[in-house]
DNA sequence: CTAAACCCTTCCGTTGACGTGAAGGTCAAG
DNA sequence: CTTGACCTTCACGTCAACGGAAGGGTTTAG
């Protein structure tokens, strides 16, 4: 598939996905005219890709985990020992912005009040 | 108090706290000199800033909100009706970010996995 | 009285994930 | 064969919350 359709599907926009190719997070191949062209399980990889964006780990971090994650959808990663020192890290600062939400949800809580 | 000894009771730098005058959430008195003169009221004010901010709200939103949180930290604001709008739609946001951010910490556990 | 430490304003720099044209090739349909 | 939608590569702009340096007054400890 060409790059507005993964748009489409995928909710975001062509400048996007060029971004994450430019971060080494995507790899379309190319036809003759130059037109990138992106396999289906395309629309996955992007759709982890955001989730973890939003979770706010940099395209850097994103591009490590990556190659660990195989098409399958709810696949663990035997293969990269290296990492979970640092999955780990992120997991804990996940955890730790959670709970600084849920405080200041509490204190937008007291102000709205009754 | 001066810049400094603010600072250094909220765990900032003079320059977040100078930021902060200039967008309106913080009104320093000033001496001769031209420094700045905080009440000591003004930690508890850098407190709530710093909360919100980590909570993802813009310094514009805080502006709006701090007149409604007088000085005394447990307070309920019965007096700006016209806001509850919008911070029911900032709770509601911030209801979203955490859980966009558990959703990614289990793909994360799913990666870690073992 | 002097030197260190602190403060002032002004202004430019940074970081990340894109947005926004500009100038031009490509492709399916009428 | 031409419109119009889609694509390409630069390359600069944006937004938020500050960081940092320049150039110069102020306060305080010795």
């Amino acid at each position: 598939m060409r790059i507005g359709e993964l748009a489409r599907l995928t909710g975001t926009t062509p400048r996007a996905l060029r971004y994450y190719e430019e971060q080494g997070l995507l790899r379309p191949g190319r036809r003759q005219s130059g037109y990138r062209d992106y396999p289906p399980q395309a629309e996955h990889t992007v759709r982890h890709i955001q989730l973890l964006l939003s979770a706010g780990l940099g395209t850097a971090t994103i591009a490590e985990i990556l190659p660990c994650v195989p098409d399958g959808a709810t696949v663990l990663a035997p293969k990269c020992p290296e990492l979970l020192d640092g999955l780990a890290r992120e997991r804990a600062r996940i955890t730790e912005t959670m709970a600084g939400l849920a405080a200041a949800r509490n204190v937008l809580d007291r102000i709205i009040g009754a």
